[in-house]
Order: C-alpha cells, then sequence, then structure tokens
DNA sequence: AACTATTTATAAGA
DNA sequence: TTCTTATAAATAGTT
C-alpha cells in the first residue's frame, strides 16, 4: 500500500516481516480503537507475533456487557463457562500486571528521551544500592582486618613471653638445675597451632579488644 | 477518511453509526486477515456493535467455530464462552512462558526498539554483576574469618605455654631461685595487646595457616 | 526512526 | 445496504 504493491502472503524476509508486523499491529489497533469509539462497539484484539509475543487490545472486559444476556438465559453451561472464562480473565490480569512489572513496563506517557533518562535513573539506583551495600561489606572486612591484626599482636607478644621466660627458664638451669627438656616444648607447640579452636572460643577471642 | 475528515467520537446519527460501523468492521477484519497472513502471527478480532451482535475473526488455534454465532442465544452464548475460555487459557501459557522466560534472562533474543524490555535487562544484569560481586565479599570475609579463628587458636596454645612454662618457672623458684618477678611480665603483656602490628608482621601472620 | 510515493480505506453522496 | 468517488489514512520501500 505504498511504494508499491505487495501481495498478501507470508513476508519472507525476517527482519522486514518484522517491521510489517510492527506497523500493521499499530495501524491495527489504532483501527479497532477508532471503531469502537465511533460506533460506540466493544471491541478486543489480540495479536501473538511469531516469536510468541502477545499483544492485545480491548475497550472493555467484553464480558461484563453480557452479564444481563446471562441472567435472561438460565442455561447452565453458558453459566459455568462464563464464570470460567471470567476466572481466567483474571489470572491472566494479574500475571500481566506482574509481567509487565518485571519489565518496569509503568510508563506509558513517556518519551523516548525521557525513557533513556529513567533508564539511567534505574542505573543509578542501582548502583547506590549496590555502593552501599559494598560498603557494608568492606566495613566488616576491614573490622575483621582490625580484630585479626589485634590478635595477631597478642600472639606476636605471647611469643616474645615465651622467649623471654624460656630464656629466664634457661637462665635457672645454667645456675645448676638440669632435667626439664624445653626443646620439646616448642615442638608440641607448633604442632598443635594448626588444630581446630571451638566456635566459643573465637568469639571469646573476639571480645578481647 | 474520505470526502471529508472526521474526528474520532462517537457518531450521533445511528443510521451513520450504523453505516460506519459496517465499513469499518469489514475494514479491521481485512486488516487483521493481513496481518496474521503477511506477519505469520496470530490475530483474533471480537466485535459487539451496540446492537449487541458478535462479528468474530480469529485465525489458528483458538477459532474451530466462529463468524456463526451472531445471535446470541444460549446455545451460541454457551459456545462463545467455551472458546474464549479456551482462548484465554492459550493466551495464558503463553505470556506464562514469556514470563518464565523473562525470569531466566534469556538476554540473546532481545527485540531493538523494545526499550522497556532493554531497561530490564539492564537492571537484570546490573542486578547479577551485584549477586556476584556479593558473593566475592562474602567469601573474602569467610576467609578472614578462618584465618583469624587460626591465629586465635594459636593465640591460646601460646598462651597455654606461657602458663605451662611460667609454672614451670615458679617451680625453679620454689626450689631455692628467687626475685625474678613474673607478674610484673603479666601485666605489660595485657598492655601491649592492644598496640599496633606493622603490616608486613600481619601478612607473616597470615602466612602461618 | 523518518520520509514519501503509492496503495488502500472510507465519508459522503447517490 | 451497496456503489461511487474524492479524499484521508495507511504503509512498502527507502534513507
Amino acid at each position: 500500500m505504498a511504494r508499491g504493491k505487495i501481495a498478501i502472503r507470508r513476508i519472507d524476509n525476517p527482519a522486514s516481516r518484522q517491521v510489517t508486523f510492527s506497523k500493521r499491529k499499530s495501524g491495527l489497533i489504532k483501527k479497532a480503537k477508532e471503531l469502537a469509539i465511533l460506533c460506540d462497539a466493544e471491541v478486543g484484539v489480540t495479536i501473538f507475533s511469531s516469536t510468541g509475543r502477545l499483544y492485545e487490545y480491548s475497550n472493555s472486559r467484553y464480558n461484563e456487557e453480557k452479564e444481563h444476556h446471562q441472567l435472561l438465559t438460565p442455561f447452565s453451561e453458558a453459566k459455568l463457562w462464563r464464570t470460567e472464562a471470567k476466572r481466567l480473565r483474571q489470572q491472566m490480569d494479574d500475571l500481566q500486571e506482574n509481567y509487565r512489572r518485571l519489565k518496569g513496563e509503568e510508563l506509558s506517557g513517556m518519551r523516548i528521551g525521557d525513557l533513556h533518562t529513567l533508564e539511567n535513573q534505574l542505573e543509578m539506583r542501582l548502583n547506590n544500592i549496590r555502593t552501599r551495600k559494598e560498603k557494608m561489606l568492606t566495613d566488616e572486612i576491614e573490622e575483621l582486618n582490625q580484630k585479626r591484626a589485634l590478635i595477631h599482636h597478642e600472639n606476636i607478644e605471647l611469643s616474645k613471653k615465651v622467649t623471654l621466660v624460656q630464656h629466664e627458664n634457661r637462665q635457672l638451669h645454667k645456675k645448676g638445675y638440669g632435667a626439664i627438656d624445653i626443646r620439646k616444648e616448642e615442638g608440641s607447640f607448633s604442632g598443635q597451632a594448626k588444630s581446630c579452636v571451638p566456635e566459643h572460643e573465637i568469639r571469646l577471642g573476639l571480645q578481647l579488644q
């Protein structure tokens, strides 16, 4: 319908098909809206693209209108199906709502530029949250490092202490008292340093600072 | 769209409205058929005239019976609702499929021009990065905790060692050699435990594990 | 996403 | 309703 006539059959080129789909979908929905308004009709259009995407227009819940019809026709089957359809419609609406929310699609009246801005804002918001959390975790690491340094220092002090007392001990030995083997004690120490410590002891250790 | 432009609002004159309805209804359904064929889409159009007459077009899937039940007899109404329920169920399935795909971050199948989708994918991508970073930081904390526990354990071992050697020392004293004041040493130890440790000493400490 | 040459849809009149 | 036709709208191909 422009620059050239086309035959009404499946468009082979996927890109062209996609473009045409987009254009004609808009056209169809526009026409549907016009028909609904001009002629006071209830119009529903449902389109599934070949990729399975759903597009829908409906100017009414074309079932409420039929409510009184329903009351006038007491056939239970009709009632049954009407109820079922309503229930499904409700489920659909809920699911679509979730779907839209998940896609962040609450921006009906926005221009492209605005969407860009919004996108940036969203990114910044996420970034802020991320930064905040990172900060918390970094702080915790810092804290742990400090605790570790403290305990390590304590450790060094204890080592010094050991050396000192051992030295003292040796002095005493030199003055005449022997037979206490210090080197054996040292060996047993380095062996034990790699064994486990129960959790409550670790906690006690932290309270040292 | 011809002989004169009209505003898109309800046509007051019932005769004109009826004529326009008839023409535009045909036009809409024609367009729907073309869209379905050209773009390999599934299209459904449902129109209720203001007089309650039903017109319907639908290619594929959820159609079977259509374009016949124009008057809402109880029988045709049951049929209608059955069809509607069927259609809705199909839509539900498709939508749920999309929903699942979206949640499973199928980023490759993205559509050009779908800014909403782009925005969402961006958000998800940011989210993924954040999660990954958090994981890394958490792991580091865990690692530090383990190192801390180890050093703390070493610390405890050293304390035991001190006690042991001190005890030994005391035994020696008791055997007649005095004047070395151990309690003074203990006081100086607890005082120094809170002072700083140079960075290279901390690193050395870490290598103990 | 725009543009525009054409085709198509349709409002008004018969 | 249906046909006709002048004109508005939609859109295929292009940039």
